[in-house]
DNA sequence: CAAATTTCAGCTTAACTGACATCC
DNA sequence: CGGATGTCAGTTTAGCTGAAATTT
């Protein structure tokens, strides 16, 4: 029996954090299978995502807003820049910044993966009602702002 | 500006995906800090909450519901195992199976951290009604299952 | 024999720490 | 100078693949 059974109807209910790892984690394997046409991992893709928001962010922020060092958010950005996703320039205003810059090919590949990814969000939310899905975004944002 | 504002009031809004992600990590990263004084890593925590609520797992159940392959599992039982949190034995009824049972040390850990983890999910869900709370809680269980 | 479980050996990769140069 | 930023070098660790033994 898999556990999307099994974790139904027991006695000592999983805990809140657990059932964020889970979530977590199966939204994961699916993003890698989505995107691994792509020849990109579903972290470089959400990387570009937070990009897509937020373009020309420094390596620094990106790191610290993803809780990860420096030093292992830049080899990310290394292999993004590699495959022509990314680009960087110096901050004019701060030589020693290196902003973190999306490229039109970057760009394209967002624009080609926004349907699927807004498909596998659809299956994500299929159970809840559109008022429901509404304050379940609510709620993550909620969640992470109080731990954050 | 961190992110938890920075997120607040964006144009385009985050997806779902990514922000379960970034709960999942900001989760995992207290979580970690939590019980590092008894020397487990949040996964290995996490790891025993599954054994109490269904003790006597084989590896390959563990693994399968953890989306990692068995031979990852076996080194997490291992250290478990190593620390004298879990033990193993055969299925009286499969001798190929070996179950993995939670110790008197294994269940004295979870008891010595059920409150400090409560208290933990309760940070979380502090911006929410009772009622959200618990809404909360359904559409992730939901999200999962229509993902698994 | 086919499928499931466990285990051993080796590999890859994503993170880390430490050290250093540069810039404001 | 102190505090950020970025980079280089080396390490650790979590996960992987492949292969084998055992049991059902």
């Amino acid at each position: 029996m898999p556990y999307a059974e099994r974790m139904v109807g027991t006695k000592a209910p999983p805990n809140l954090l657990y059932m964020v790892k889970q979530v977590e984690l199966v939204v994961r394997s699916h993003l890698d299978e989505l995107v691994k046409p792509a020849g990109i991992t579903a972290l470089q893709y959400t990387s570009l995502t937070v990009l897509e928001r937020h373009d020309g962010l420094s390596a620094a922020q990106l790191a610290r807003d993803s809780f990860v060092t420096a030093q292992s958010i830049a080899d990310l950005v290394r292999s993004l820049e590699n495959r022509g996703l990314v680009r960087r320039e110096r901050n004019p205003r701060n030589r020693r910044e290196l902003l973190i810059l999306l490229t039109e090919e970057g760009r394209e590949l967002l624009a080609r993966f926004e349907e699927p990814v807004r498909d596998l969000e659809e299956r994500m939310v299929k159970g809840l009602t559109a008022h429901q899905a509404d304050q379940f975004r609510q709620a993550l944002s909620k969640a992470w702002q109080a731990l954050s």
